[in-house]
DNA sequence: CTATAATCGTTAGGAGGCTAACTGTCAGCC
DNA sequence: GGCTGACAGTTAGCCTCCTAACGATTATAG
């Protein structure tokens, strides 16, 4: 539950309201926009929990499940191709996960200092470190995915299967639309000439 | 952009070869999960962006959205009965924002500092404040407020009327699922004896 | 072979959240 | 009137995230 504010949105007619006020206020948008936040919200806030009460953050999570996936991938070998083993050195975990480098630094240190996972020079390059999960952060996502898949089922239960498929459809149309108006550095462009 | 991982989602595949290993995994509902998830980050990023670059953060600008409500319906006076002017008090402000009366006390001080709020001795109950928007504050809300509205209008502009509709729907079902499952203190209920 | 550029991981410092504990003030019971 | 408990706002300390800058290493150009 981290990010924002408002804990009853506004009402409908409140935001008609505001509209004659703001003309670019779309009362639809803004609505959905509200609600997107919102249930966004609700829905990281009860995942959030059992992570804490197991003691570890989201951000620390996720990167457990970053390096989990690589050894699925290594060990069951599913010949998936453009699955080559899932990430290792932070800054593919940064990458993946979103985050920057420096954060990367950072919640690599406290799983290593909890010894769910490892550090390991690389030897063909020295600038770059493997990251690995330790037996012990192996044996913590097996205990916790459990639960952790039961929460999230429970908390959809409330909708149908096409509902879902519809959630999804809505959902990544705004992804893409976001993506849109976000402009991204994407790094791998470096101009036509350079 | 603040809260979380995974920059790409996982495939629906991989998700239903997961769920073989882990049974407790419904792989629709932890496809809708993610994408909740992914969706609320980047309309929330989109948003931030904007006010970021005029110097105020989202947990901010939240307060600021408080008291020129309050204002508002002070001014407006448009006899709504159940909006009675918007919260004013530091722990008012708190409890509609959803944030900790600490944390309030952050966002205020940092807003006093930029002079966008005011803080004012309650005389009735000196423990108390008022928090007031200068005009300073209330510029700068209508100086961005239409830009932030044309922001969400854009992003929301790829659904139909139809769609927002369907998607708030659906949100709003899965919030209430939220709070079911968020065991939340629930203050005003002292025991049956206390 | 050397100089420059790019990349990796890290460090330093800031902002915004949280919890827990503190100080002042009000309300109620004796 | 004087305790005791509840409440308002603040403070202190922690965590996670960010940006900016750094040293070390590798790649590239001449």
């Amino acid at each position: 539950m981290p990010y924002l504010l408002l804990k009853d949105l506004p009402r409908y007619d409140c935001l008609i309201q505001a509209a004659k006020e703001f003309p670019d206020l779309d009362p639809s948008a803004a609505e959905a926009f509200l609600h997107l936040l919102r249930a966004g919200d609700d829905a990281f806030g009860v995942t959030e929990r059992n992570l804490i009460s197991r003691g570890i953050s989201h951000g620390r999570f996720g990167v457990l499940m970053l390096l989990w996936q690589g050894c699925q991938m290594r060990d069951g070998g599913a010949g998936n191709d453009d699955c080559d083993g899932g990430p290792r050195t932070p800054a593919e975990l940064a990458e993946a996960a979103g985050v920057t480098r420096a954060t990367m630094t950072g919640l690599i240190d406290t799983l290593e200092r909890d010894g769910y996972v490892k550090r390991q020079p690389d030897l063909d390059d020295r600038r770059m470190m493997s990251v690995l999960l330790t037996p012990r952060g192996e044996k913590f996502l097996r205990n916790f995915l459990p639960g952790h898949f039961k929460t999230t089922s429970k908390l959809m239960s409330t909708l149908t299967e096409p509902e879902r498929k519809t959630l999804v459809r809505l959902l990544t149309k705004i992804q893409r639309q976001a993506d849109v108006l976000n402009p991204r550095p994407v790094a791998a462009v470096p101009s036509v000439r350079a």
